[in-house]
DNA sequence: CCAGACGTTGTT
DNA sequence: GTCTGG
DNA sequence: CCAGACGTTGTT
DNA sequence: GTCTGG
């Protein structure tokens, strides 16, 4: 799965590897980004009807729009690949809400040991994700957002069996473009559109507590 | 008809 | 919101 | 994902 | 043990 990840590289690196053409948020490095955190995502075409790519700010755990409440906001962190349109929780999201959650790397745990997966070919992750938007009465909205997951490849199968989804570059555009809705197409590139060599290590129990972070965060 | 659910993951 | 169960 | 909490009652 | 919070 994805439960913890990064994002420490500055706005300029993200804009040299993604299609960035409007930035609505400061990007502050967190090295132990947890459930209900803000998490920095990229969409296309939201309800403002932009039609640029926007890198924004989304709370992590998918809130539908019809819950009661904010109380479950941390729940749905992660949703599986395999089943996403089955489920009513995500159906509607894949169909028109769909992201790009920037990261730098993400952490697994094996038997309570924490490792760390990054690209292999250095750069960034860029995971296939959801978003909704909640709102209560007079009140403002809240933006959130959960991270597809898919089986694990080979690379870090040992480590654990599931991995977010990490699209390929040139998929990208056609993952964020908002007239992409055939299942069909969407579920091809989420298949085989994502990479599968991820470099991994691990490291120390200090990332176990989401109160923890920094650099020594992802220490080998 | 209304009520109630709606999600993923890991664990010995 | 929308589907399933009673 | 892991950490941390885990409760009731009456009172102005 | 199990749920909530980060």
């Amino acid at each position: 799965m994805c439960g913890r990840f990064t994002l420490y590289s500055s706005l300029n690196n993200l804009k040299k590897v993604f299609d960035i053409d409007t930035v609505t948020c400061e990007i502050k490095a967190n090295y132990n980004v947890a459930p209900g955190h803000e998490v920095y995502a990229i969409i296309r075409g939201s309800i403002l009807k932009q039609n640029d790519n926007r890198l924004g700010k989304l709370h992590w755990g998918l809130v539908p729009s019809w819950a009661k409440d904010l109380s479950g906001a941390s729940r749905l962190i992660n949703a599986r690949a395999e089943t996403l349109q089955e489920k009513p929780s995500f159906r509607n999201a894949l169909k028109k809400r769909r992201c790009l959650i920037i990261a730098d790397g993400f952490y697994e745990w094996k038997e309570k040991q924490p490792w760390y997966c990054l690209p292999a070919a250095g750069s960034l992750f860029g995971f296939a994700g959801l978003w909704e938007t909640w709102k209560e009465n007079n009140k403002s909205a809240y933006h959130s957002c959960t991270i597809i997951t898919t089986e694990a490849s080979e690379s870090i199968k040992e480590i654990h069996d599931r991995m977010p989804v990490i699209l390929k570059p040139e998929i990208i555009k056609e993952w964020l473009n908002p007239a992409t809705q055939e299942y069909e197409k969407l579920s091809m590139i989420l298949k085989h559109g994502h990479v599968t060599r991820i470099r991994t290590y691990q490291v120390s129990k200090f990332v176990d507590s989401p109160k923890n972070n920094g650099p020594r965060c992802i220490k080998p």
